[in-house]
DNA sequence: GAAAGTATGTTGTAATTACAACATTTTGGG
DNA sequence: CCCAAAATGTTGTAATTACAACATACTTTC
């Protein structure tokens, strides 16, 4: 199991290496390797499973009856998900976590939290908040990525959080055009249309996942 | 200052009067009251403020600058707000929170949770673990409100979800028309016109705020 | 490096939505 | 009870998007 990664993670912040192992053993970590395209969890599905990526990325998504998929996040490397439905193990998850590419995730048991001691409990507690909270300003972000009501918009949108990120004008996008597009709840070929308006509107440059705003 | 309210909260589950008390004291509680349509943060705002209604409702909403209004969450009495931000004091907020109705806000100081002793604090810090996974459920609902792509669709997914919630088929919705609109993102117009058309296709029953699966 | 498969770009048409303008209904004071 | 103001409903038109169908470009594999 790669522990360079998670010990460099926000749950185990201000933890040393045998603390660490030590919780990964009383939470029951375990390793599971996807291919790219499987499904991690389904809709509907119960789980006391904190989930940590040490490789590749996930999607978080909501696919509908008639096949619309509606990513709502995309988790990489270094990051968690499903950190609610972990800690309120009796509701079913709402959306699909989909490997967005080969992947390799930790699954740590929350029900065994109640085994730890108070003092590592507390701490381990403070830091879900942290990742819980952050999590809440990454939805919330998703939402204004949306608000606008035409695509040009949505996109600006987007590009101009991550570039303030980024600290800079030309970035790459985690996103393909089909992921960028279920994200920003838009038809994909309109997306692609609109990408080339605005390049010769002199508003952006891209070429593939890279983008320059000008 | 109304305590039973905050007596029932998720904030002070499992602490007794007397503890409420000191901690009001100790999070420098302070009781404040809006007339509907005041804005009680503004987008770019930094706090540490962690917001509780006591009474009335607040809307967690972005206001872009042509006049666009997208609403997050309606906050009601006995809920809280702004616990991301007070939780990461160093994030300006994106949102603005304006008063839905009259209505009467209690802040708490989460600056100074340090000043707090380990056993109270973890308790506390347990608590709002809580509020921050269920916001997260929150604002994950409204993306699948928000995710199909036609009126009707955004419509039936936001009613079976209150429907749900209300274990009923009948229930009240806590939006007017402009609300609902800005919520799931639609011209007003548009979604009073869907709402007929919804009833005269015999979908549902519906008057001012009190609507009826059929 | 050719072929097959995947991703991206382009275009036209049908369907949907945005927006404005106005009609009707409801609400809250006087 | 009446009036004014606010909220909700209705309609038509212009603008935008969805969807399908196809063209082009890029990748992967043999």
């Amino acid at each position: 199991m790669d522990i360079s990664v998670l010990h460099n993670s926000i749950l185990f912040k201000g933890f040393d290496d045998t603390e660490i192992s030590e919780l990964l053993k009383a939470l029951n970590a375990a390793e599971k390797k996807y291919n790219k395209g499987a499904m991690i969890f389904s809709s509907g599905e119960i789980t006391d499973k904190l989930c940590f990526v040490t490789a590749g990325s996930v999607t978080v998504e909501s696919n509908d009856m008639w096949g619309n998929r509606t990513i709502l996040n995309l988790v990489g490397k270094g990051q968690f998900f499903a950190e609610s439905y972990a800690l309120l193990p009796d509701v079913p998850m709402l959306v699909d976590v989909c490997a967005a590419e080969d992947c390799t995730i930790v699954f740590l048991s929350m029900k065994s939290l109640v085994n730890l001691n108070d003092m590592i409990r507390s701490r381990l507690l403070a830091n879900l908040l942290t990742i819980t909270t952050r999590k809440n300003l990454h939805l919330s972000s998703r939402s204004f990525h949306t608000a606008p009501r035409q695509v040009r918009g949505r996109i600006m949108a987007y590009l101009n959080t991550v570039s303030v990120q980024k600290h800079s004008r030309e970035f790459d996008i985690p996103f393909d055009r089909q992921q960028l597009a279920d994200y920003l709840n838009v038809e994909r070929s309109v997306l692609s249309n609109e990408l080339s308006k605005m390049q010769k509107d002199g508003l952006i440059r891209c070429r593939k996942n890279h983008f320059e705003i000008i």
